[in-house]
DNA sequence: TAGACCAAAAGTGTATACACTTTTCTGCAA
DNA sequence: TTGCAGAAAAGTGTATACACTTTTGGTCTA
């Protein structure tokens, strides 16, 4: 328990929910997370409490709490949010891109290219989003990564939910492009990329359900390394 | 206690320290806001993690709780955040905009006139807050607005430290103007205005930091209607 | 007087207790 | 067999208890 404990319970859930492992609609039971973690169901509720706010747990009335179940409406939205705030993050890398940086980034895209060929799908989704928040820490502007974390989280949701064939291999394909348009210093093909890419992703959802799994404790133990 | 009550105090604290009632670093004892809510500590401990996640509150361990006291850097990168996207959603709502909606931002204007001519600073600054927000609401993105919510409630905590004279009027003027270059479906021109308007506000910052105050019963008490 | 040390007070962190709500299970009747 | 009523079980919501940490305040010493 590295740090807080209850910041530590926040981490694994949200890295279960990002990584597919818990689907949504998947109640959270309160003692059974508590057992699972090794703790008082007080800590656990404060965790649970906490993420109803980034939106990846509802919590309802005397019923409990579950993984969230985004609308295909709020889905839009989010996505709306995060062209809004990454095409300008693009203009605005590509104007101010150092050589550090841009070396930082290839290094990432490396990462991701390892991980699409492995079949770690978890893995695989972590990294294809950190690019993203990658590019706001490397400008330095860490109010925005974290706002562009929690809108990734609730992306890894939304895909889950809706999305047909994994495009994961288009998504690393598109983020070179994007790393040797900031290369270039060409901002207005950076954000035209990024306005595709981030449209790619969308496009690539459709509307049928999942159901919810029951087995905690297995959708809770991270895959081995 | 209409909602839930944690909520509940989210809410009441939140209004406390937007409204300036409560300066940053002031400590935020458990008991004590367990006393004046007429709760357990529970609850009141549940509103202050909640809290330490939109950065108004900061939780020192095993010190307790603390209204947040954003850095400079700190400010500029919330602000930067602000410029991106709220510079979009100028354009985006110029290129949408109807009728109802140019009412609707008509009406807050002119209800902030109101505020501005009255000596009530809390109102006031919620009300310039919320043009912002309202702006996100009528353009039917609530994930927007809720995002929007937060950065101006840390902009309100950012403006308590650093601002040396308030310049709510000119805010007002300028959220005027902007919803004229709206209603005439001049998205450049609305954008350039956002984009001054907020860095104008960032540029009213200075750098002498205030005392925090201890008398949290009265800080918490609303200013009669 | 200033500073250090120690005990008491206050405060935080976590677990547990208990009331109340929802869900599940059982037995009876149609 | 199916459907419903009611009891039992499970689960949530809030308060309280208690261990441990920090702060406070006073006393003793240099």
């Amino acid at each position: 328990m590295e740090t807080s404990t209850t910041s530590f319970i926040v981490e694994a859930l949200t890295r279960s929910i990002v990584e597919h492992r818990l689907q949504p609609g998947t109640k959270l039971a309160e003692q059974k997370l508590a057992d699972h973690f090794g703790v008082s169901r007080t800590l656990v509720r404060q965790a649970l409490f906490q993420m109803t706010q980034n939106r990846l747990v509802t919590l309802e009335p005397a019923r409990g709490a579950f993984v969230a179940t985004p609308s295909v409406s709020e889905a839009r939205q989010v996505f709306a949010v995060r062209r809004m705030l990454e095409c300008e993050m693009a203009r605005t890398f590509a104007e101010t891109a150092t050589a550090t940086q841009i070396k930082a980034l290839r290094a990432h895209i490396a990462r991701e290219q390892i991980a699409v060929d492995e079949p770690d799908i978890g893995r695989r989704t972590t990294l294809l989003g950190d690019f993203h928040v990658r590019l706001a820490e490397l400008m330095g502007n860490q109010v925005l990564a974290q706002l562009l974390d929690e809108l990734i989280s609730r992306c890894a949701l939304i895909t889950v939910m809706y999305q047909s064939t994994t495009a994961a291999a288009h998504s690393h394909e598109e983020h070179a492009l994007i790393v040797e348009a900031l290369a270039a210093r060409d901002g207005e093909r950076a954000v035209l990329l990024m306005q595709e890419h981030l449209e790619h992703v969308e496009e690539g959802l459709c509307f049928d359900r999942k159901q919810p799994v029951s087995d905690l404790s297995f959708a809770l133990t991270p895959a081995k390394p």
